[in-house]
DNA sequence: GATGCTTACGATACCCGTAAAGATA
DNA sequence: TATCTTTACGGGTATCGTAAGCATC
């Protein structure tokens, strides 16, 4: 058995049991693939994986089983690597960051800066995505660091911890008539046309539950993947807006108003999330200390130790 | 990285960072140990033994901290090798059963030979051991199942289920005065010279607590390590006995009494232990399930995955 | 016929062990 | 001096990639 035989196991899984991809993807020639697996399978006296003919289809029930015990020493092996870099580069290395849209343009900016002047040798990597690449990206450790608001919790090898409440607000052009509505009322937004986020997107699960218990219908007409987007076609009288009131800024927005929806809307939480058993950087804990000082690295490894 | 230079870093630390030992457990040579150390520590940029000149003497601060993850690398590729056997020769294999005398000596015997009637092609190793003993070798995977009475709930590593209750007793020659004392008291008994185990075993710790609580100070004239060698001297005159009173037998023993005390001695458990994360035969569970038919696969299972 | 897996074979690189040299107690 | 580690070097083996053969779709 070697690390190249597991590496291949791993990846045969990955690529639906295409063995040519598989050797494109280790950048290495088809016939060693197919030879590691057989040598491993010879080795370990089972067969690994289900045939039709000389096409692999799936895994046999020693390979289900195997499954899992290889992943993880192909993670142990990426933590040794990093154990390595994090001694011998203290303040060097590279951390990914696989966010949304709101939480990249609006939270992050500060610690973004603030975390490039503490560790200027980091390349640091922002990918942009929607919750369920997240939740993949950190899976397969392609990502450190992982932030949304919609479901990361539900993954249980991912450790997730709630780091910033927010609200939803309403956004108007300005001297729109519902602007005088006081105090706010579902009733009233659902009078207008409604421009917010794609389902999945940035609570907007909360915000159909909470029509849906007052029985309203609203008129959704359009569904943007960022507040920027949603702000836009507010400014051009497509409708009213519900975006994250964080989204919103008097001087960038001069042509919108906000209104506060606190009473309406529950309020939302976002999450940072890390993939369990994975060895971090120094640099990493950092970062998510920055993010809260309420996640300390003592309080991120415990939460994280579980199962 | 590979597989011999991980197993090298384990044996090193084992054997005390000596590395002519390591190449002898390895049966290799200590050029090839040598050399592998230093092209991982190479690869990974950092030294991972203390070193005074060229002898070494301990982890630095990063091998500390890789130990752990290459230990569980380690214990994989074990894991791996077993799902094999596990699958090409259901049942067949080897199981090693570490245990104290008593268990060995009047628990086991029917649990061994059911066993072996299910499983004729399983070799069966018993080994006798102390309860340190027991755990050390479930640390190191020498043995698959561990059981005694004394802690070895104390190590996080392992998991361990309770299995049997017991009680002491208290065996006399025939004939002896003691046997007219009913109820017997903890006073009565601490009037004659006793005959019982040995520190760390079977319980002793508990009989030595109950004395001290009723602040008798017992004369001990013998300590020894199993129930036979106790019953011997016993029946030899030497004094009274305390011993788990699962070691008397009428038959077996015509020329003792055994006194019941279990309103004197709070009662013991043994216990059932195995290594967390060792991917364990179908036979070892079918083993634990004869000891007690609580504890079933799925119990034993969920019991070892904490951690 | 196109795609995908296996087998055969030659080149390369890696790992191992012997032997000699250097360091430590 | 005896024990232990490192370095140097040669032999063997395993791994890799090319190329050809063969099965599946």
């Amino acid at each position: 058995m070697n690390f190249q035989q597991l590496r291949i196991i791993g990846e045969t899984v990955k690529h639906n049991f295409n063995l040519t991809e598989v050797a494109g993807a280790l950048n290495t020639s088809q016939s060693g693939v197919s030879k590691h697996i057989k040598d491993l399978e010879e080795e370990l006296g089972v067969a690994l994986f289900e045939r039709k003919g000389k096409r692999l289809l799936g895994l046999t029930e020693p390979g289900r089983e195997l499954l899992p015990i290889v992943e993880r020493m192909l993670t142990d092996t990426r933590n040794i690597k990093r154990i390595g870099e994090q001694f011998s580069q203290r303040d060097e290395g590279e951390i990914c960051i696989a966010t949304t849209h709101t939480q990249a343009r609006y939270v992050l900016p500060p610690v973004v800066s603030r975390f490039r002047r503490d560790y200027p040798k980091v390349r640091l990597v922002l990918h942009q995505a929607n919750p369920r690449e997240i939740a993949a990206m950190l899976l397969d450790g392609s990502a450190d660091i992982g932030i949304a608001t919609e479901t990361l919790a539900a993954e249980p090898q991912l450790a997730s911890f709630p780091y910033l409440r927010w609200n939803h607000g309403v956004i108007v052009p300005k001297g729109h008539p519902l602007a005088g509505v006081t105090p706010l009322t579902l009733d009233a937004i659902a009078d207008y046309p409604i421009v917010t986020y794609d389902t999945a997107f940035t609570g907007r699960s909360r915000i159909d539950k909470t029509f849906a218990a007052a029985e309203l219908s609203p008129d959704i007409v359009m569904e943007a993947l960022d507040s920027d987007v949603i702000k836009t076609y507010v400014e051009l009288g497509l409708g009213i807006g519900i975006i994250t009131a964080i989204a919103y800024d008097c001087a960038r927005d001069p042509g919108l108003d906000l209104l506060d929806a606190c009473h309406l809307f529950e309020p939302s939480v976002s999450r940072i999330a890390i993939r369990r058993g994975r060895t971090q950087r120094d640099f990493t804990y950092r970062f998510i200390e920055l993010l809260s000082r309420d996640l300390t690295e003592a309080n991120v490894r415990s939460g994280a130790a579980e199962s």
